[in-house]
DNA sequence: CTTTCGATGATCT
DNA sequence: GATCATCGAAAGG
């Protein structure tokens, strides 16, 4: 078992290796559980139509963040990889929380542990995830990645709340895990 | 349990 | 002007 992900990879093969990685920001998060892969030959994916000042993240280098506002309420917290300028990227749907719970309910709003990291809006506010932490580098602080302590069993589906390009495999999730968005 | 719908605003056509 | 990589509350079985 690797000790990093290479992110210098198509985002199906990061997608699916990241399940099971333990995602903390500033110290807070827990065990990726559920993620799903963007590409920019992808109808589906925001690089489709090219680079735009929203999305100019996505052709950024391998191994940073991309934020965006969803339905103008949310934030969502991707993964960039592939080569740079390729496009690509990592949504992270749900985590398991393992660190700094007691932070992450207060950002929720003293959710049940079930709702603080399941969906990716729901993500984002539980880590403190904002616009701000567009094009940061996953490798240091505030980020941190750390690898599972075991195989892990990981399904692949279709894509959640999408309307293009839904019939794509590229949704990866934890097999057994009680936090992801959508049954499996 | 499931389905429906409103919120809310940036982004792109 | 339309479209959203969503969430939460409300309504229906």
């Amino acid at each position: 078992m690797s000790t990093s992900i290479d992110f210098v990879q198509s985002p199906v093969v990061v997608a699916r290796a990241l399940i099971g990685w333990t995602l903390l920001v500033n110290g807070v998060g827990g065990v990726i559980a559920e993620t799903e892969a963007y590409d920019m030959d992808d109808e589906a994916s925001h690089s489709f139509r090219g680079m735009t000042a929203r999305n100019a993240a996505m052709f950024g280098e391998p191994g940073t963040a991309y934020v965006y506002r969803s339905y103008g309420l949310h934030w969502c917290l991707n993964l960039v990889c592939g080569p740079a300028g390729h496009g690509a990227a990592v949504l992270v749907r749900a985590l398991e929380p393992t660190e700094g719970i007691d932070t992450m309910r207060q950002r929720r709003g003293m959710q049940p542990l079930r709702l603080l990291t399941t969906g990716p809006g729901r993500v984002a506010q539980a880590l403190g995830v904002d616009r701000s932490f567009d094009g940061l580098p996953l490798d240091r602080p505030p980020f941190a990645l750390r690898p599972p302590r075991a195989v892990c069993p990981v399904s692949v589906g279709a894509r959640v709340g999408i309307t293009k390009a839904a019939e794509r495999p590229w949704r990866f999730a934890l097999i057994g895990s009680a936090h992801l968005s959508r049954r499996l």
